[in-house]
DNA sequence: GCCAACGTTGGC
DNA sequence: GCCAACGTTGGC
């Protein structure tokens, strides 16, 4: 299978690219997701060396400020059952998991963060899910093209 | 902090 | 299985 493309959001506040940077390994477990679609993507179509567009949202700039890298495919996200977690899903169940995650890797630092708004106004980024209105998947595919142009901006200035 | 977009829940 | 109510996301 073909190496694919991914985007993740995260709040800058809450873990941003350098707080992964700092991580043990610089890797982290993706948990939280609660959403029925980014899990699919994360169960189903993630895989080890895939190459993820780490995205900050609800900040001063959202956009890409680096890229992380996929070190272990999905799994079960024992926050889901840990009763204490604010992840916590009752309806979740160590015997039968509904949650899933997986493992990235602090991968390289943008020498910029490319923004939303200079996305939107890219020609070559025009159909790209993250620009599209509404679109609030914190787990989403990214076509090569698309993963291409915007490590190319991110990476010149 | 506002609010539009969207996903989920639950009554019927 | 419809759909209104509600909760969350995330740009602004």
């Amino acid at each position: 299978m073909a190496q694919k493309y991914w985007l993740m959001k995260s709040e800058p506040d809450v873990f941003s690219l350098e707080d992964l940077k700092k991580e043990f390994d610089s890797t982290t477990h993706w948990d939280g997701v609660r959403n029925y679609q980014a899990r699919n993507f994360m169960r189903d179509e993630m895989k080890i060396g895939d190459l993820v567009l780490y995205y900050h949202s609800n900040c001063d700039e959202p956009g890409v400020v680096g890229i992380a890298e996929v070190v272990r495919e999905g799994y079960p996200d024992h926050t889901a059952w840990e009763s204490g977690s604010k992840y916590f899903d009752p309806k979740s169940a160590p015997e039968n998991p509904r949650w899933i995650m997986v493992d990235i890797k602090w991968h390289k630092a943008f020498k910029r963060t490319v923004t939303l708004h200079e996305m939107k106004s890219t020609p070559e980024l025009s159909d790209m899910r993250v620009v599209q209105r509404g679109q609030r998947l914190s787990v989403q595919p990214v076509e090569k093209k698309h993963f291409d142009k915007v490590v190319e901006m991110g990476l010149n200035s």
